[in-house]
DNA sequence: TGACAATGGTTGTTATAACATCTATTGTGA
DNA sequence: TCACAATAGATGTTATAACAACCATTGTCA
């Protein structure tokens, strides 16, 4: 035993530091990605996609007033480069409105319409009920300290 | 404070479980979605994509026998619906090969090739450095933590 | 004040994803 | 053993994503 006094002191079952990093990564890359493909599912049933649902939820956010095409980019999950065509169909299916500012003739103010709102209303409940499966026996200690690691890890990418 | 006697007991601090649910899974959604668009950063430049990267790992783990299209599909992050085509694609980058199986003349077996592995070999360095960066400063128990918790949400959907 | 950079959005083009349908081969039960 | 279901991929078509180049408007500074 006499090499062992060398070795560094370390915990019996720590793994390599690389390889839980490298775990944590594709274990969330597995379940989020299971998560949207049961989210997309239901919000494919009320005719738009994840996307759409993205920009809605916005615009709602965002107010009566509208916000310009670009804030809406910017503030997306998935930056979307193409922000032009994917309001073009938005509008097209009458799930936005559009009209260029008159003060600054660049900028086009997007807003969500009455039908985009009732979308969003009538997606709430099964949206609602398909998270309190994923999370089902989760106890909400564990989900707060979830949100607080992930939080964490967010100021790290900001910082 | 006679009325408050019937409310039911609950910690000062606690927030309602619906946006607990919510608020989880639109950070992880951001947190990741982050994640992906600096891993595929790194990966563009060798000359690949991000979904390229998948199905090179899944061959080469699946080892030097290969495996038939269909099973990369299933083992793929995000599962692929048109994986003819995108195998077609690799195999004109020179990342895999394919070769019908002569037992079951419906099955096409899928390799990865020394160009294929080469690859990857040298994406290692430089996304282990990444995943250094994105959790730097967060201790090896938290990781360990936040894994297991995901594990745990990922058993809840398995089940 | 007039050239030029910066901003905000649009458009063109190509590649890929999504969805449905189709073909070839194999397994199976009457 | 033959009809038919099941399996494994391939193909056709349309919609969307990705990338680059572009136009209109506004800000700015010599």
């Amino acid at each position: 035993m006499t090499l062992a006094r060398n070795k560094p002191i370390q915990k019996s079952n720590t793994k390599p530091r690389a390889m839980l990093e490298e775990q944590v990564m594709v274990t969330m890359a597995q379940t989020l990605s299971d998560f949207a493909v049961q989210m997309s599912d239901i919000i494919k049933e009320y005719g738009i996609t994840m996307v759409h649902y993205n920009v809605l939820r916005i615009l709602r956010g965002a107010g009566a007033n509208g916000i310009p095409c670009g804030t809406v980019a910017e503030r997306m999950v998935n930056k979307e480069p193409d922000i032009t065509r994917l309001l073009d169909r938005m509008e097209k299916l009458e799930l936005i409105v559009r009209a260029r500012d008159q003060s600054d003739r660049r900028v086009v103010i997007t807003q969500i319409t009455e039908h985009g709102l009732t979308i969003l209303e009538k997606l709430e409940a099964p949206l609602k009920a398909m998270r309190q499966q994923q999370f089902e026996g989760i106890s909400s200690e564990t989900l707060e300290q979830l949100l607080g690691i992930i939080q964490e890890i967010q100021a790290v990418q900001a910082g």
